[in-house]
DNA sequence: TCAATAAATGCACTTCCGTTGCATCGTCTT
DNA sequence: AAGACGATGCAACGGAAGTGCATTTATTGA
């Protein structure tokens, strides 16, 4: 659990009980999370709470949002070490149409894709549907 | 104009005189549609009137929907003979964050990515983000 | 140790966008 | 002309993100 701690405070969030707590219920999926699914699991917490939290999360690089299509925001913990701002850190997406679940295929990069001049990229989103592995049945 | 009537007519919609004002208006644009754009466009029209109108296009394949990653759904025409529902007809979007426009890039395909065994993919989604070429200013 | 300060949380409320139900109106068919 | 069907208008709903401000909790340093 000090474990824990320790990455939030190495990322200057500091530790609070409620913030632990996420930390846990997103470290024990294997898929992405919605601000939502959160609220559902602590039902007793403040939504805001759980919100601002996220946000935290996010900014001190502890979580990447992702954006799989269903228009609801999916929260997902980051490699150690990974830079969800840098074009080689990011990977693609998979979003299950039948189990509705988001999940990272970090060892997958989105490829480089050489543009017409005068276009600049700086950020990228790949998502893929259909059906993930636990509900193809293999 | 007949043109527009007959290529509402050939993918199975009435072409009613707000729709066929809908559809000059997509065509004059470059960049993907918002709702709110056409009701800004189109004040005095109703705003369920436009987003029905919205939906029969997509689901009449005149019209692709597009998720840029602001959380707002736009729409843009389809080429005509795209059938945006097959694999070899999707492309990427780039959104620009200076201007905030979001454009189709029809002539770059979406990579054809091997995923693990177990993941059947049934759609693609690819949006770069940065700065467009009216922006970069060359 | 205690007061001052800053950060985190709780509560209420708002905004934005997408969506639906139902009544009305217009058009096409027979 | 009557009937059927599709399009439009109006009103309301719902989910999700986001904000303002008061209150509580933690940190600091006098
Ligand atoms: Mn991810
Ligand atoms: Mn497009
Ligand atoms: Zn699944
Ligand atoms: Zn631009």
């Amino acid at each position: 659990m000090k474990e824990i701690e320790k990455r939030l405070t190495e990322n200057g969030v500091r530790p609070t009980a409620m913030r632990i707590l996420i930390y846990k219920y997103l470290a024990e999926k294997d898929a992405a999370i919605s601000l939502t699914d959160i609220e559902t699991a602590f039902a007793k917490a403040e939504r805001t709470t759980l919100y601002r939290t996220l946000r935290t999360f996010e900014e001190k690089k502890i979580v990447h949002q992702i954006d799989d299509g269903t228009g609801i925001q999916k929260y997902a913990l980051c490699e150690p070490g990974c830079d969800c701002s840098l074009e080689q850190d990011l990977h693609l997406h998979f979003h299950c149409n039948n189990c509705d679940e988001t999940v990272c295929l970090t060892e997958h990069k989105i490829p480089h894709i050489n543009l017409p001049d005068g276009y600049v990229t700086e950020d990228a989103n790949l998502v893929l549907k259909g059906i993930c592995e636990k509900c193809s049945g293999q």
